[in-house]
DNA sequence: TTTTATCATGCAAACGATTGTTTAAAATAA
DNA sequence: TTATTTTAAACAATCGTTTGCATGATAAAA
């Protein structure tokens, strides 16, 4: 019987289980009942199971068959015990249901599965406590690799120092600590920002504003250095009061623009270092009568999917998420083959693209077509 | 040094690695290492850092502390193999990026992790043989129990029949396979196919198309059903050339749609079982200079968070899908705790609302406010 | 004081695999 | 035929925990 009752519960079934047809073994199968059924030892059966050592054909094809039979799975744990190894990557995202990160992952496991690896996910949701908690499960059951996307909150690094102690490399993806000599693959964030705001300049618009995400994050600071430099190659003086420096959420982005739109001088153009927020300006300016893009700018950053879906379809930076994850997992895999030579630190840089839609084109040319799904 | 190259790589730069503060320990401690430095034994570090068994309040503190100061990480696989039990729950999902499914996730995290269980994410992308590599790894890393949301290819079952062969419980969330047999987590699908089909004919809409998914699951034959049914009250024959049954994509949505505009008697209106499709179809008319809801309304089914974005904003059916976590998570947990006792299965069935946004509105009624994000 | 119960800890055997070292048998060379 | 190499399989230790049982010390009951 199930007790709670939640919102919407319509109804709850409980029906008195009926014996299932297949037995259920109290006892698995191990390689001692195998080789015991073969009149063999462990050992045998064990190199039998993986083709190592010197067998002979006859009893590797026994063992297979028997094993098949027997319906042998092994366990994981005891071989994982003795051998020290695990063969498994741990991959920690934010939020695993933005389509950034999930298509890093599709990158990932596309890459690691060919190697022979497999992954394991998990989230942090950006809070500091849960990435730390995620990581120490990890170490504890013996990741042989890390690959990491930072939370927001991550400003100190103990828990990935711990990593180190333990001697489990790690890469960081897109989302990293700002030291060099970290592996890290990154896309080029300057450039990415740049390249937006120039495209907005390029458009017409004179007076551009900026949504930035917490500066502690290397990768928000370099696309607010691009918004900058991009302004003053233009000989554009930089407003402070058009920057707004904690804003991911379209709830923020709304906060933000509506303030702007008050000052004595508003802007006329936004580049936003997220979707999201930009989402928010784009639903304000709308409602608010603001035609977009005649009378304002927008472009975001990710090319998250709803992008090419809201109307007017949104200007964003492509980030080409799956290279990053294959990329990084090329890493990963790189580093776990050559653990005992000589220890090198990689940084890989992966460029952006501007993905020009409508929400920035003001004179209506033909850029490219929006991303369907 | 990396040697692939990719598209978009910028460059990538390879430092050596300069020796980092932190010493790397070859050899990880151990609670033979606690027992041999504090001059007691294994049993006494191992009870003490649990709580189990009968120990002084000095002994455990000792214990705690050295373990500390030692940075002590216990080995998981070594615990699990011996004890025999893991407290890791295996959640499978066709793919973490769909909304609806990072949201049960979002439910299953919050009630395992408050529950002391940890879980490992895998997705299977619709695709059989990776549901069945993941189901057969989860069994050998011992996992004690899988939630899963069956593939669109699943139609056999061995591999699930594989996890009652090994005594892993298992429990089904919206898409499960069709015997009450399992525990299983479900909306009420017929329901929010009646809902929503019922809703466009309360709006005046006389000819209503229906998308759907793959028959084979349970859950897109009753939203179909839930169609059928609202017709009939009305007393409106269905029409076969009105239906499309695998159609569950955005390119799909769109060629079907087409295909229906040009018959004889096209529709002027959709229910789609799926989001996707009805975006498809809605990009299409829009294209077309169909105008939505004024001469075709258009409701979907997961409320996926692209719906309230889109212009006009969708109706679309809401599953609740944090709900259907949780008390998947619960309902999974309980049998954990009842694994001796006499064995029920649980049928639990969510209702679904009907988010009336202006996809549908054609008499521009005030409803619900659209979601934000 | 003796007997019994309680408590804290030690002892030693698992758990199920892997793997370095031997041994036995078969194949080859002398 | 004998000596040597090669091949196949057995032996046994080990990985780091957990846990049933034994033990000794202290406290409570008789």
């Amino acid at each position: 019987m199930v007790s709670m009752v939640h919102n919407h519960l319509l109804f709850i079934k409980t029906i008195d289980n009926m014996p299932k047809n297949i037995p259920i073994n109290s006892k698995r199968v191990t390689i001692k009942d195998l080789a015991k059924e073969l009149n063999t030892t462990t050992s045998t059966v064990s190199r039998a199971l993986h083709g190592h050592g010197t067998i002979s054909e006859g009893m590797k094809s026994k063992v297979m068959e028997l094993a098949k039979k027997r319906n042998f799975s092994i366990n994981r744990y005891a071989a994982n015990l003795r051998s020290g190894s695990s063969k498994t990557i741990g991959v920690i995202v934010p939020r695993i249901n933005r389509d950034f990160f999930s298509n890093c992952i599709a990158g990932i496991e596309e890459v690691t599965k060919g190697a022979g690896y497999s992954i394991h996910i998990a989230q942090s949701h950006d809070i500091l406590s849960n990435e730390k908690e995620i990581i120490k499960s990890m170490i504890e059951s013996n990741v042989c690799a890390i690959l990491i996307s930072i939370g927001l909150q991550t400003t100190e690094k103990s828990h990935l120092d711990q990593l180190s102690y333990y001697g489990i490399p790690f890469v960081f993806f897109d989302r990293a600590i700002s030291e060099s000599s970290y592996n890290r693959v990154l896309i080029d964030d300057f450039k990415g920002g740049y390249l937006a705001t120039k495209h907005l300049l390029d458009m017409g618009y004179k007076n551009i504003a900026h949504f930035s995400g917490d500066q502690n994050l290397e990768i928000y600071q370099n696309r607010t250095k691009g918004y900058l430099a991009a302004l003053e190659h233009h000989g554009i003086p930089f407003n402070d009061e058009l920057i707004s420096k904690q804003c991911l959420t379209s709830d923020c982005g709304e906060m933000s623009i509506e303030r702007m739109m008050n000052l004595p001088n508003p802007p006329d153009a936004l580049f936003s270092s997220s979707d999201y927020s930009a989402l928010g300006a784009l639903l304000f300016l709308k409602n608010e009568g603001v035609k977009v893009p005649e009378e304002f700018g927008i472009v975001g950053f990710s090319n998250e999917s709803f992008t090419s879906l809201v109307s007017p379809p949104m200007t964003t930076v492509d980030q080409h998420s799956i290279e990053i994850g294959k990329n990084a997992a090329f890493a990963c895999i790189n580093i776990l083959k050559n653990t005992n030579k000589v220890n090198t630190t990689s940084n890989i840089v992966i460029e952006p693209s501007l993905i020009i839609r409508e929400t920035s084109n003001r004179f209506k040319t033909k850029h490219n077509r929006p991303n369907d799904i």
